[in-house]
DNA sequence: ATAGAGGACGAACGATCGTTCTGTATAACT
DNA sequence: AGTTATACAGAACGATCGTTCGTCCTCTAT
């Protein structure tokens, strides 16, 4: 057996918190059990779990990694367009894209998320809900600034805004998996580009 | 221990599948476990799976139990009102109603089943898919009414307008019991009835 | 050259999982 | 009243759960 050097170690910890990820959008994050997925790393149980303590420290890992890579797949490139309406549309495109390319094989991560902890009290429903809090905060800032640019309705309230986006995108999107409707992430799109004034369909 | 008549053991039948049916509105389908839903009921593990034969068949007669639950609480009320928009605006109403009066204790089931097994196939996913057709088709085609009567536009297209309902209702639920935001409720509401044409708040 | 730190292993822990089998007490039927 | 059917308890099953332990191996630093 190679042994690893003290970068391989690190990449050995971020790829089983990524393979966790892929494994939880599947299962959920209450779903994931040490020996499975040490099973698909061809890791011991003991040295798996090693890496992060105990359980619950792992799985508040592997969240923290999906929100980093809802981040990066969804937020990161709509910074490219214009704060206001133009920078949420381009939230929108990348929403429903990350969706369509399954970034997470198993439907949206912190959706699955979600639904786990939002009964359950604990470290986790903290850690779910201050996520979510951040990135309603994020889409309705943007929002208020598409309003003041006179983008959006002046009766049109930001936090509604961020929160139907948000309800649609992650209703629309386990539905449409759960059913297996093909059109589903284009109703989705359409509906969330309905809720911020745009056209069904984009120009592009 | 006093022993039961034919009729006391279908009672207890149901009784034990409404108690299985409010433990996964907050562990999950997935989460319930025979021997913690035997302890709630002050029953062995064998008597309880017994009446059922595998743990699988149980949770699909929760599932049913859950569905009938939603349906006695959300539709069936609103079939008072007059085919068309009017009974979407009941559904609407029912909708949050049955939400806001916690007819689940941990937030809707059919939500968080749907997320369950919707990256999960098998008897399970099969039944939930199934359900969740079933409402869309009805929602579908109390909006193609609405829509001959002219009250919805007539490029809306009913297909799409169920979805949103459906993705609005289960993902605004969700999200607004996360992140413990009381005024939730009162946005998805607002935005399920933007989404069938009718003002933010109602008229009564 | 050698001591130390740390990662990973295999084995084992008690607990709990879903399931099966057996015994028994009651209800329903003849 | 005697027989059959049924519903449940209790015990036990193999499997798997998360966790802990002691040991080995490799790398780093002195």
């Amino acid at each position: 057996m190679p042994r690893r050097s003290a970068a391989h170690v690190a990449d050995s910890r971020a790829s089983a918190v990524e393979a966790a990820v892929d494994l939880a959008s599947v299962v959920g994050l209450e779903g994931i059990t040490i020996g499975r997925l040490a099973g698909e790393l061809a890791m011991s149980k003991s040295g798996l779990i090693g890496r992060f303590g105990d359980k619950e420290a792992m799985q508040r890992a592997v969240l923290a990694a999906a929100v980093e890579r809802f981040t990066d797949a969804v937020w990161r490139p709509a910074l490219r367009s214009e704060p206001g309406l133009p920078r949420l549309e381009a939230v929108v495109d990348a929403w429903i894209g990350h969706l369509r390319d399954r970034v997470f094989r198993g439907g949206c991560f912190v959706t699955t998320a979600s639904v786990e902890y939002d009964a359950r009290p604990g470290p986790l429903h903290d850690d779910v809900a201050a996520a979510v809090r951040r990135w309603l905060g994020v889409l309705e800032a943007e929002a208020r600034h598409a309003r003041a640019a006179g983008d959006l309705p002046a009766d049109r309230d930001p936090t509604d805004v961020a929160f139907e986006l948000h309800s649609l995108a992650s209703g629309g999107g386990v539905a449409g998996r759960l059913i297996g409707d093909a059109a589903a992430l284009d109703r989705t799109r359409a509906a969330m580009r309905r809720a911020i004034g745009l056209p069904p369909a984009s120009r592009r």
